[in-house]
DNA sequence: AATTTATATGTTGTATGATGAATAATGAGT
DNA sequence: ACTCATTATTCATCATACAACATATAAATT
């Protein structure tokens, strides 16, 4: 569980400028602040919540960074009418850790088949060797007896590289911090491991034996397969231990 | 062409705040900083960079917000070693505008497909009526004469919030911005704009029945079709205006 | 009267010094 | 070696001042 959902390592006091900062957000995105309104001037605000100009400035500009008001100097600041410069954060707001992961990998696979497909049909030769480095580099991993999510999804990101869309690859890249530690398969031992890893292997293969071969339907209903048991898996295991 | 596309409103100076925050953005990302590591005092910073703690104090507060950095009282400023909490953001970095539009609607597309197949599964009455009643609201709109977009966009969402999936509902929800104001359909008049309405109509009508029906594969196959048609137009009318 | 220029006022941006709070480093004493 | 108080370092906050920019108002010019 890891970082910045609203847990805040023990003993550590909420910094006043976050605090402003928050409540400034809830006026906006409630409504009580439209687009294109001006805020209260920095003086008005050091008043209004009892803090020092430099509180205020910080929470103004950490609200700024988000995309959410734009300051202008010796006008004002005002609150943004182009959404599409706000950034899209993955915070599980509410859902149990279940869900978080399920609904995320649920996200994740409608990429990844898209990608399998469009990477089936626009890969070059340069993609193709670098999809196998990355499968070998995986294999190499959990022959040596690590646990290779790493470099299982390093293998993921170089079939979406082959798609040549950056939006895609981008986003899955983004994904990547939140699915990597995934908690299956981490307490596989010694029989299952093995097995698990043969059936891993022989999935990724298939994969990109269709990606070669510029088979898209195949490449995409195979990594639908490939990520749907994941799922599945995850699924049972959390089920089994939901004290959340 | 609009906004924080390294294009500046003439005039406006930059913020020396900015300036500092790019340069320690790119230490970062170029690893010259690695994760872990600790930042140069502000004091230190103060001299290095040539300007007065203010503008330090906010350029590391912008890159803390953005999750790269997170500065601890009486230790220093350290970069973040969680990549989980660093924002998405779609900027076209360097991509043309018809790149742009394609790839974001590629995006949107791997997304949607998968969205009205677990929409189809997942969905109950409240769903269908919200449902029907955005496909209702769509409709009006083309009928009075409007683009529509919005509505169009509306439905869209509506669907996708059927899946109880609220990452896949999020992500879309913030992919509406970008997609929204699309080139294309925007020229039609008269008689086209007509056959437009009625296909695009259809094309809906067909999925929500798809959904009603609790046809998954239907679901997926007809959206993919809608979405592609979409994006094949696109596609075309860019290809006719590239003067980028 | 209309237009331009100067002035005043308000706003954000930057600089500076001081103090508070949290952490780390030091050192004396055991 | 260990504990505890002291000191030093560092970020957080406050307060004040000035600079840069925008806008409204008044004055001057045509």
């Amino acid at each position: 569980m890891g970082g910045s959902n609203g847990i805040r390592a023990l003993g550590v006091r909420p910094k006043l400028s976050e605090n402003v900062a928050a409540q400034l957000r809830e006026l906006i995105q409630q409504g009580d602040l439209e687009p294109g309104a001006q805020l209260p001037t920095e003086s008005a605000m050091v008043e209004q919540f009892g803090v020092s100009r430099t509180v205020i400035r910080e929470a103004v500009s950490a609200l700024s960074v988000d995309g959410l008001v734009n300051a202008q100097q010796g006008r004002g600041v005002f609150v943004s009418d182009d959404p599409s410069q706000q950034p899209f954060r993955l915070g599980r707001n509410g859902l149990s850790e279940a869900d978080h992961i399920v609904q995320m990998m649920e996200l994740r696979l409608s990429l990844e088949v898209e990608s399998a497909s469009l990477a089936a049909v626009r890969r070059d030769q340069s993609d193709l060797r670098a999809i196998n480095v990355a499968w070998q580099t995986h294999s190499d991993a959990m022959t040596a007896g690590q646990t290779g999510h790493k470099e299982d999804f390093g293998l993921h990101l170089a079939i979406a590289e082959a798609t040549k869309n950056a939006y895609i690859a981008g986003f899955l890249r983004y994904l990547g911090p939140f699915i990597i530690p995934r908690p299956a398969m981490t307490q596989f031992t010694g029989e299952e491991r093995a097995t698990y890893q043969r059936v891993l292997e022989h999935e990724h293969r298939d994969i990109l034996t269709a990606i070669t071969d510029r088979d898209a339907l195949s490449a995409a209903d195979l990594m639908r397969g490939h990520l749907a048991r994941g799922l599945d898996l995850n699924r049972r295991l959390l089920r089994q231990g939901d004290a959340t």
